[in-house]
DNA sequence: GGCAATTTACTGCCTCGGCAGCTAATTTGG
DNA sequence: CCAAATTAGCTGCCGAGGCAGTAAATTGCC
């Protein structure tokens, strides 16, 4: 039936196993660069995220990461424990926090698109742009394919 | 120079960000199936390689993997407090535990490759072999580049 | 208008995984 | 042959996430 057989399976020839460990490495690059200051990659999406201010609410973020909201609330507590981020409550909806980058969340946000880039750079070494619009239209069919 | 720019990154343009996604609803959809018998995907992963047979040593694993020893070691704790797995003391070299499945988890093993198996089947749902290769020929290039 | 369902955020509890530091055992080099 | 380096495994500590359950606020439906 389908490309992958219970006989034959083996761990390391699955695509499953390639993606995991390639998130590993990409998470793993972006955190050596930008540990010095004081962020992880995982932090850094978030703010990135806050910065373009498309919706500021925990639960924005949640959805469109598909992030528990339980995960967000420690997530957004870390950050606003390191002075980048602060909750306002939301008048027009008062369960909702409106999220805010400090100025020092600001200053800091503005390295880190560049860290990123650099990261998918590398590992997209001898990649030209055909291919990896090739690899995101496979990848996009296969988040497509979830559920 | 890159494919990727400080300037106009996005996250949700980012192979890095599909990547990320795709890694949690492979994990999601196995965990769903499997939790009921009460082992989670990761966990599966370690049964099935110690399954094949291809050296038994929590350190293989870790290095197969690049797994964090650290973590293998509590990992194969959770397994072993389980029944599905035994720690053996290798004579031969008497710093190594070696890693054999208890009949319970030899039993449960073998149900484990068709389920990752249909996961797998289950995203990749409209491609074709070839696309497949694709798919594991570009993300196989970008784990080259991997350091 | 009032009651039920939904949504937001938070909490406790769990697994997963990296990092650093440690001990014991083994290998290597002078 | 013995000291130094390496390796295997374990531990504490942490961040990242999922799941379930809670309280408060909002929305929707009759």
């Amino acid at each position: 039936m389908g490309l992958y057989r219970a006989e034959t399976y083996r761990v390391e020839d699955s695509v499953g196993f390639m993606i995991t460990r390639l998130r590993a490495a990409i998470f793993a690059s972006v955190d050596r660069e930008i540990s010095p200051w004081g962020v992880s990659s995982a932090q850094a999406a978030i703010l990135i995220y806050i910065a373009h201010g498309r919706g500021n609410r925990a639960a924005d973020i949640a959805r469109d990461y598909s992030y528990d909201t339980g995960s967000m609330t420690r997530m957004i507590d870390r950050l606003v424990k390191k002075g980048l981020l602060r909750r306002v409550r939301d008048d027009a909806d008062r369960r909702a926090m409106l999220l805010e980058l400090t100025a020092k969340g600001q200053k800091l946000t503005e390295r880190l698109p560049a860290v990123a880039a650099r990261a998918l750079n590398s590992l997209l070494r001898g990649f030209s742009r055909g291919e990896l619009d090739q690899l995101k239209g496979l990848l996009g069919r296969m988040l497509a394919n979830v559920e």
